[in-house]
Parts: structure tokens; sequence; C-alpha cells
DNA sequence: GTCTATAGGCAGATAGAC
DNA sequence: GTCTATCTGCCTATAGAC
């Protein structure tokens, strides 16, 4: 997935800063002053672009749900086996990860709970669209014979978003992205040997 | 894992609530006015027996640890095979689960960087031991037989362990507690076959 | 051990000037 | 669009009575 363009327009940067905010702290864990110190304007400017936190969160996972979604079109759209798309997917997390981030819907999974019903539906959203995606990617390379997998597509695409997710949350605090790499291809190999 | 026992004790009862509150809200989203209302007692109360909120949040892991590594000994005494205990293992995950909550340490694994020090070493803690634990049961399961894996015992473990976590983490915001065993149990039967 | 009372700070949010 | 000023509420924490 690219990362955040640099964007010229105050309200981008709003988003790039509370991007980086959530997916470090998460959403319970940062301020509109916090975005502010950062960017040098005040608390009560925020509140012209984002009028309160909820809409905030909800142009932050929008915009990432549309760069992800995005960055899954060009993968699939790719002349390669699958095996190849499907490590083309691990390495997507991998970026998030090694600026030191947790995916964002990751992060807000965790704080789910605690959100705003709006947030609640996109970050199933999310989950959803990627499940469906990889489960397409998977019945791929069961025919392509470059994926080899038991059960059914949408079951294993459910575990390596799992997986993946999960392996993110558990390295972060070894402040190791090669651990990262190492429990994703564990996961791969299991599935693609 | 056993469930935490009831505990007539108020600094028992005040971590019973704060656990749960941890569980399904995390760390940063719970106050001590929380718990004071579900136990009945003020919040100045609570400052007797836990000073702050740190000591409490270290209160709660070493309290969940001990209980976490307990059920692991409980679970390694056994005379099975290593598969089954395996199984043991994904079960008290599952169990945590049923009750509508996140692990304990995979919760504030994602609240990390806005943790006190002392709390972050010990959640590094859980899952070293969880890691150390697992590893030597993988061993044991490729030597009777049991249990089939490529690559290290080591990394094996960490991605059951990021498996399971991650598995948790999605399951939570679909309310679905068979969404997490059908992942947990498609994460063993690809690792370990 | 638990209370009342309160301090001091920061949260999200708004009104209105410029 | 961004500012100053301010509101209200909640947070963690403490002092001191009982």
């Amino acid at each position: 997935m690219p990362r955040a363009k640099s964007t010229p327009d105050t309200a981008g940067r709003i988003l790039d800063v509370a991007e980086e905010l959530v997916q470090v702290r998460g959403f319970n864990a940062f301020s509109y002053a916090d975005i502010a110190a950062e960017l040098g304007i005040t608390k009560a400017g925020l509140h012209y672009h984002y009028p309160g936190k909820a809409e905030l969160g909800e142009a932050l996972i929008d915009r990432y749900t549309g760069r992800f979604n995005a960055a899954l079109e060009h993968i699939g759209g790719r002349d390669a086996p699958a095996a190849a798309k499907l490590e083309a997917y691990v390495q997507l997390y991998a970026d998030v990860l090694s600026a030191r981030r947790m995916c964002l819907c990751g992060m807000l999974a965790a704080e789910y709970q605690t959100l705003p019903e709006e947030l609640q539906t996109a970050i199933v959203g999310f989950f959803d669209h990627n499940e469906a995606w990889l489960a397409k990617l998977l019945a791929q390379g069961r025919r392509d014979g470059s994926i080899r997998f038991e059960g059914s597509a949408k079951d294993t695409a459910r575990m390596i978003i799992s997986g993946l997710e999960g392996a993110m949350l558990v390295a972060r605090p070894y402040g190791d992205p090669g651990q990262f790499r190492k429990s994703a291809a564990t996961l791969v190999a299991a599935l693609t040997k």
C-alpha cells in the first residue's frame, strides 16, 4: 500500500498526522491538541475541518481503506501466479509495520467497543473486503496450483488476515520488523508448500 | 485458564473489575470512576489499594500472567500427546474470547507505546514465556509424532501465538466466537500437519 | 479502609472576531 | 480558514476527617 502522499491542504495534513497517531497510540490515546501542536495550528482550527473526533475517525478509515483497496486492485491486476500476489499482500502489512505502525483497522479493532457506531461499521467493512479479496486470490491459487490449502478459501483468508494482524500486534512491543517477517513467512510457507 | 475467582477482598475485586474493563475497552479507555461505580465505593478508596493507574496495571498483568502460566503448567503436566495439549492451549484463548474479552496482554500490546515502562516490560514477559512454553510443546510433539511442522519450533510457536491473538482481535468486531474457533482450527491445521 | 472535598490538568467542543 | 477565549466535563491524584 502506498504511503499517504504529502498533501498541501490542511484537511489532508490533519489526516496524515492523525493517522500516524492512531496507528501508533490508538484512537483513545491522541487528542486534537496533539495534532494542533504537530501542525502549528490551534485546536479550534481543526474543528473547522473535522467537527468532532468521530468525523475525523470516519475520514481516517475511509482514506485508509481506499488506499488499501487500491493496492489490492493493483496486485490483483498483475499477471502473476497467485502465490506471488499473496506475497505482495503480505508486503502491504510489512510496509505498515516498518513505519512502527499497527494496521489502522487492526488498532481500531482493539478499541472497537469504545468507538462510535459509524466507525465500527467501517472497520468491519475493511475486514470484509479484505477477506473477500483474499479468498478470491486463494481460489485462484488453488486453480493455478501455486497455493495449496485445506478447508474453504474463506476460512483460510480469514486466518491469514488474523495471522498478519496478530503478527503486527505482537511484533511491535519487540520493536523488531524482522520478527513480523519471520512470522508471516512461516504462515505463508505453511500454505504454499 | 481459570476465570478470576470471586474475591471477597476489595483489592481483588478491584482487579476483577479493572481486568474486564481493560480486556473489553483497553487501558486508556477506562477510569477509576468506572471501577468505583461498579463496586459502589469512591475513587479515593481505590487509591488506597492502588496509588496510581500504573500500579493497578502492573497488578493486573502480574495476576493475569500468573493465572495463565499456572494453566500452562497444568496443561504441560498432563499425560497426553502434544497435539492434545496444543488444543488445550488454543482453548485458553477461546475461553477468554467467549467472555467477549480480548487477551489482556494482546489488548495492552496494541496500546504498548502509551504505557508506563514497567507495564511494557511485563507485557513482553508474558509473550516471552508463552513462546518458550509453546516452542517446548511443539518440539515434544515433533518427537512423539503428534505434531508436524516445518521450520523452527520457536518460529512456529510465535506464529501460533500471533495467529491466536489476531484471531481474537478480528473476531471481536463480529461478535462471533465461532469465527475465532474456525480461524484457530484453520491455523493449527495449516501449521501442524 | 473508606469517606468528603478539592486540586490541577487536559479532554472535546463552541462562539465570535478577524 | 484560522484565531482567541472560554465552557463544561472528566481525568488522576491528594489531604485530611472518620
